[in-house]
DNA sequence: GTCTATAGCGGGATAGAC
DNA sequence: GTCTATCCCGCTATAGAC
């Protein structure tokens, strides 16, 4: 093993164990076990726990976000956005399983996370505001109904599409489903949500 | 201050340490200088840390799972009991904004918290029950529309609610706004999520 | 770059005096 | 019931040998 795999070995174990323990939970000696490399060596390498951790959770984050990019455009009409939002959110993360509660978590916890990763939100950012133009115009068009807030109707799809990956554990124990049927579930969910939202935008 | 005082002051303390920081972050030390009492005075009254947890998570449950209680009835239409359910959680989670999102964050973090308390669980088993035989009625009525898998809806009444109280923090920087305006932003929403789930049953 | 050894701290818990 | 003192552990981080 040379030194490009004993670094690699670090960042990989500490990735998997911050996932599944948390910041809190996740000792330098478990991940330094883990990667079966030397104690000091993740000092040396990343200098602090903190350090490492940051480094990981950017990426992560950044991650995330491009499964979640997707051409959202202000030429499509506000329901064609939410099938595509919907469907993209939901594939990215059954494609990410663990990430989603594992950001989730770190973000609740420290707030300050966020301030300091604040330009990581700017994508995100532009997504809401071409998607609130989309809801007004159509609403001018007298094609859906009038919303006096636009972006509750953002914070429900985003409600609809997240909750379930982050209690995940819930969900499976009082459904009592194991993960394979999560997933089907979740899949046939999209069509659900989305024919949900429309039809409440579009019924009036 | 005599023997009682101080025990409730670490449950005090303790409870509101444990809520703000969760387990781990949480130390004896901590609970016995913010309750003002010797440190071993918290192992004398409660054996542990752990136990004192323990002690303290399910009394915060029950709490929540007191507000929730509401009558749902197997006569009510399912409509009915949307609209009861979606009004009784949101003011629920209003009423105790910091441990909605304590108890789902330890929840998450150790699922075994919920195979040695499945019996908390009982109540929100029949409450599922009858939700559930609800629909089913109103589906052969012909009141609604069909549904494939009724457990569903009710995961997505659940989402609906839950999800901007767990991210609360996250909620208010992208809206921008302060805790009073979240609270009456919620309460308006009330209407618009019981609406688009009545809309879509009603709607086929 | 990799190791050993250890500093230095903070944690949970308890023995034993009062 | 309440205190002091302390045990013993695990943690992060680093000094210093190789």
């Amino acid at each position: 093993m040379d030194k490009r795999d004993k670094k690699e070995a670090i960042l990989n174990s500490a990735r998997a164990l911050f996932i599944e323990n948390g910041y809190q939970s996740t000792s330098v000696r478990d991940i330094a076990k883990k990667a079966d490399v030397n104690l000091a060596l993740v000092n040396y390498y990343f200098s602090s726990k903190e350090d490492l951790f940051d480094l990981i959770f950017d990426n992560i984050v950044l991650q995330i976000l491009n499964g979640m990019k997707f051409e959202i455009s202000a030429e499509n009409s506000a329901c064609e956005n939410i099938e595509h939002a919907v469907n993209t959110y939901t594939e990215a993360l059954i494609k990410n399983p663990e990430l989603t509660s594992f950001i989730f978590q770190e973000i609740i916890k420290h707030s300050e996370l966020l301030n300091s990763r604040i330009a990581t939100l700017q994508h995100t950012n532009n997504f809401i505001k071409v998607f609130i133009n989309s809801l007004n115009r159509d609403i001018e068009k007298g094609i859906i109904r009038k919303i006096d807030n636009p972006e509750i109707i953002i914070l429900n799809i985003v409600s609809l599409c997240v909750f379930p990956f982050i209690s995940k554990p819930l969900v499976k124990k009082v459904m009592n489903i194991d993960d394979k049927i999560f997933v089907k579930e979740m899949r046939d969910r999209k069509k659900i949500i989305s024919d949900m939202l429309k039809t409440y935008l579009t019924t009036f």
